[in-house]
DNA sequence: CGCATTTGACCCCA
DNA sequence: TGGGGTCAAATGCG
């Protein structure tokens, strides 16, 4: 509700942001298709080459305050409102250390927070993979009730991922979603794509592509704080890591550009990507790479890729992001974007020639 | 007809 | 024992 306050700054950013999203998109495009490796690469270049930029400003001042303003106004307006994006942050949740039946031994968890757009009827969370409900109880403490789904693919494939989707109390449009356990199936176009004697180079951005959702997810998991996890509805608040957005069923197509935006299908990159690094999908080189943060000694070649992916999956975030309506703090999800960045530590010394970018 | 959702019962853990 | 997570039969939808 509140409008995009003329925070000169912040929008340079979103202004770069939206940019980093529209060649994320066309790179998108032509990795889907004939698109040649330089090109890719060249695209990829060029995203880095924003994403730093971007960087730069955010932390420089250029984007300053207004930790608190409402990133809604600013995706109305700004980014493409045709893609709808939910938003999602992650944060911690107002876990109850809740093991229960299934010992949640060594199932990972994350928890994002997902705003739906598109009204307090449309259940959000379009992640890319195909779920199942099989579930709906009352919570004690929260106004509605927790939905519980799991992978479709449960029977045939045997994917034991799960995820628990529940209304915030504050806001009924934004709903607070937690994933447990990883995505195992194997969707088709991924299995393809896998099984495909492509070319490396094609392969090897496509795997790129992958990262670059499934980074999304591996932040998420690593933003979710382990043990303390405080109670309370001051959590989210106190702590909102990430944000994501996705799309809200209803309001626009499936936009088949945005990985983020990717509809329940399956042949969706995104679903390998999500499924993280278990993903049998992606080869063991990508599938491990996200954050490991080979990066920092690796080779160039290394660096550049590892760097780039996640460079990218964190822009990405970002961009839908800040262009997104939310509610939640937009500055905040841009903290935590950089202290994803920061992870990987950039090299001050690395130069990116912008003009030729914008040439 | 097959698949997804709904919903009450059941099970398990703190 | 209560709360939360899952099961599974019933029902709806394409």
């Amino acid at each position: 509700m509140e409008s995009m306050e003329g925070n000169g700054g912040g929008r340079l950013v979103v202004t770069e942001l939206s940019h980093i999203k529209e060649l994320v998109r066309q790179l998108e495009g032509h990795l889907g298709g004939s698109g040649s490796p330089d090109l890719c690469k060249h695209l990829a270049s060029q995203i880095f080459s924003v994403t730093e930029r971007s960087i730069g400003m955010i932390r420089s001042g250029h984007f300053d305050g207004h930790r608190k303003r409402s990133a809604a106004a600013v995706a109305a307006g700004d980014l493409d409102s045709a893609t709808p994006s939910p938003l999602s942050d992650v944060s911690d949740l107002p876990f109850k250390a809740t093991k229960k039946r299934k010992t949640s031994t060594e199932k990972k968890r994350h928890q994002i927070r997902v705003s739906s757009t598109g009204g307090v009827e449309n259940p959000p969370v379009d992640d890319g993979h195909s779920w199942r409900k099989y579930g709906q109880k009352e919570i004690l403490g929260a106004k509605h009730p927790r939905g519980y789904y799991r992978c479709t693919h449960r029977n045939s494939q045997g994917c034991m991922a799960t995820k628990q989707v529940q209304r915030t109390d504050e806001d009924a449009t934004v709903f607070d979603v937690i994933y447990h356990g990883e995505h195992t199936c194997v969707h088709k176009a991924v299995a393809a794509g896998a099984g495909k004697p492509e070319t490396d180079a094609n392969a090897a951005a496509e795997s790129r592509l992958h990262d670059l959702s499934s980074g999304l997810t591996v932040k998420i998991e690593g933003l979710t704080a382990p043990p303390q996890q405080q109670q309370g509805g001051g959590g989210w608040n106190a702590m909102p890591p990430f944000c994501l957005s996705s799309p809200v069923s209803g309001l626009a197509p499936p936009d088949q550009h945005n990985p983020f935006s990717a509809p329940s299908t399956p042949e969706n990159r995104l679903a390998a990507a999500a499924s993280s690094a278990a993903s049998p999908a992606t080869s063991d080189s990508m599938a491990a790479a996200p954050f490991h943060q080979a990066a920092a000694g690796g080779g160039d070649a290394a660096w550049r890729d590892a760097e780039l992916q996640e460079v990218v999956s964190a822009l990405v975030a970002a961009t839908t992001t800040t262009a997104t309506a939310q509610p939640a703090p937009a500055a905040a999800m841009v903290d935590a974007d950089l202290s994803a960045l920061d992870a990987f530590e950039f090299d001050p010394g690395f130069t990116i020639d912008i003009t030729s970018f914008f040439a």
